[in-house]
RNA sequence: GCUCUCGUAGUUCAACGGAUAGAACAGUCCCGUCCUAAGGGAUUGAUGUGGGUUCAAUUCCUGCCGAGGGCACCA
């Protein structure tokens, strides 16, 4: 999108739905019409004079402008414009795309907040797919990204996993970190359903709780020494295959303390005490929010007063501009309530606090829950995707390694995708086959378009062409031009908006062009004079492909 | 009850107030290929409902109907 100014008024132009409508179009007549008391028709083709008289019949770029519609103004670009798009994704290969609006700015995101003791469930896929993404955006607009992970390593639910595995400890024949996870995981289940049903388990969780805290049992100590670290380690696998490398690793445990002071001295001006806890009354303050407890009756702190301790920490550790925190949904009302709570103590920090919701991965029946025990695992997906694409390329003549690690980065893009194709916001509705699906719109189709262009890149050369993006005699401008170089402004929508999902929907309409092209046209053909720049547009298109994957935390493999 | 989201083809999703509402899957029908068929082409099919604002509404406001989240000691 760009703008034109003309007699003090800013055309927006933008683009229009159709081809056929012209490369760039604006409305700014028909908004115009009633304040000039003309008909928009008239007012669009006075402006179109005004415009060619300022710039000349012959334009750089341009190569028509017209009136059409109620009044639309429609803007043609010549093919030079987009053979030079061609060049300039040549050269700029791995930066194609990137923009310096954000340079200097550090930006801290949050996400994935996986919790010792408990499932790496596909919510947490969820979390991590689009953290991992809003980061990688965020870099390209020229952000230093801090990238942290918050992990509840104390609180009750460790209590119900170490109340069951007091009794049933761990088998000797779960040896890895991630069975031993999953086991632990069974475990808190079982112990959330013992806290709800048993009058007495529920005494004793509320004790051992008090006790993980206080650290005063040699024997829960060494459970949890111990639960904490598998766990920590089997998410760590998970990490290493979804490709996130963390900066900071923050636990409750530790901003827990932080937190209790931060509450304490503000007793009487914004915590009160109420039947036995301190709780803040955020209605008095704004009347859509509400009541939440943060030092509970027991005299622990909630995950309210946690979160504080975790805000202060984290721009004690970085000078950040902004810390972008995502959860899913079912947490906003109440981070609203922390946010109020932030900014009446610390009004400099609160104004760098972004909380990003995105929705709940969800059953067609309904919602799933760890503490019931009907969650599907981030770790079983993993595997059960890979399992799938390993199949699919069994007769493939690739070394046993190279299908190994083929099924592994093409699964994980599937099911990434999946996530990320839609606007973040909304829950998905969790289905195996669709979030493994590797037709039409979906992560696998992407990787398989950027393949073929490979190995056709590489077929060409061997046929003696050389890509070359001098645009050749009766070169007719195709579509897949006509998108390529839109590839940059969508990247900058994509993080104005906190949005990924315009760079799946970006890269499928780029993917698809490129494959109807591709269907209908012979690329490295040796007798066409076409053929070099044809080649030069398949390699941008590449390039393209490559950065757009990246962007979503997707590889781009070479054969598949 | 209060409050916040959201209702688009059979299904899962798009659409920065604009032109003929885009895809994918499923269905029906073509193309075994020459550069990887995880592909391409064709075809059927949708804005929950009643008002309002606007030259123009899927988009903004509002009534109703429907779905989901949150509303004190879980995170």
């Amino acid at each position: 999108m760009g703008t034109l100014l003309i007699d003090g008024d800013q055309i927006i132009l933008e683009h229009p739905t159709e081809f056929t409508h012209g490369d760039y179009s604006t409305n700014i007549a028909l908004t115009l019409a009633k304040r000039e008391k003309t008909n928009p028709r008239d007012l669009a083709q006075k402006i179109v004079e005004m415009i060619k008289q300022a710039h000349g019949d012959h334009h750089e770029y341009v190569s028509d402008i017209e009136v059409a519609g109620a009044g639309f103004i429609n803007f043609y670009l010549k093919p030079k414009f987009f053979s030079e798009t061609v060049a300039h994704v040549l050269e700029n290969e791995k930066d194609f795309g990137k923009n310096k609006i954000l340079s200097g700015k550090k930006i801290m995101f949050e996400y994935t907040q996986p919790n010792p003791f408990k499932p790496f469930h596909i919510g947490h896929l969820m979390s991590n797919a689009i953290g991992e993404s809003l980061s990688r955006i965020f870099e390209w607009s020229g952000t230093h990204v801090v990238r942290a992970n918050y992990q509840g390593d104390v609180g009750p639910h460790v209590a119900k996993a170490i109340y069951i595995l007091l009794r049933e400890p761990v088998s000797k024949e779960l040896y890895t970190p991630s069975q031993q996870a999953t086991y632990i995981g069974e475990c808190y289940a079982k112990g959330s359903q013992a806290y709800d049903d048993d009058v007495e388990a529920k005494k004793e969780i509320d004790e051992i709780n008090r006790k993980v805290y206080e650290k005063s049992d040699a024997k829960i100590n060494e459970i949890y020494d111990w639960g904490r670290r598998v766990t920590l380690e089997a998410f760590e696998e998970i990490y290493k295959m979804l490709g996130t490398n963390f900066d900071y690793y923050f636990f409750e445990s530790e901003v827990a303390k932080l937190g209790e002071k931060i509450v304490e001295e503000h007793i009487g001006e914004i915590f009160e005490t109420s039947d036995g806890a301190t709780v803040f009354k955020a209605e008095k303050f704004d009347p859509k929010l509400h009541t939440r407890v943060f030092i509970n009756s027991k005299g622990l702190p909630t995950y309210e007063t946690k979160e504080l301790g975790l805000t202060k920490t984290k721009f004690e550790k970085e000078k950040l501009d902004l810390s972008v925190v995502t959860t899913a949904v079912e947490q906003a009302e109440y981070m609203k309530v922390v946010e109020k709570a932030v900014s009446l103590m610390y009004p400099e920090i609160a104004q760098k606090m972004k909380h990003i919701t995105h929705g709940m991965m969800r059953f067609a029946t309904g919602k799933m829950s760890s503490r019931k025990g009907n969650v599907v695992t981030g770790e079983s997906l993993l595997s059960d995707s890979r399992a799938v694409i390993f199949e699919k390329i069994q007769d493939r003549e690739f070394e046993e390694h190279e299908k190994e690690h083929l099924a592994q980065v093409v699964g994980v893009a599937a099911l990434k995708y999946s996530i990320l194709r839609q606007a973040i916001g909304g829950d998905i509705i969790y289905d195996f086959e669709k979030s493994i699906s590797f037709e039409g719109d979906s992560g696998p189709y992407l990787q398989y378009t950027y393949t073929r262009i490979q190995s056709l890149l590489k077929k060409g050369i061997d046929r003696g062409i050389i890509p070359n993006t001098t645009l050749p005699e009766g070169w007719v401008t195709t579509d897949v031009e006509k998108i390529l170089y839109r590839f940059p402004e969508m990247n900058e929508r994509a993080f104005k908006e906190y949005a990924p999902h315009y760079v799946a929907t970006y890269l499928i309409e780029l993917a698809r062009a490129f494959s109807t092209w591709y269907g209908n046209t012979k690329i490295a053909d040796e007798n066409d004079l076409h053929s070099p720049y044809k080649m030069a547009l398949t390699e941008a298109v590449g390039v393209a492909l490559r950065n757009g994957l990246w962007l979503l935390g997707i590889e781009a493999p070479h054969k598949m």
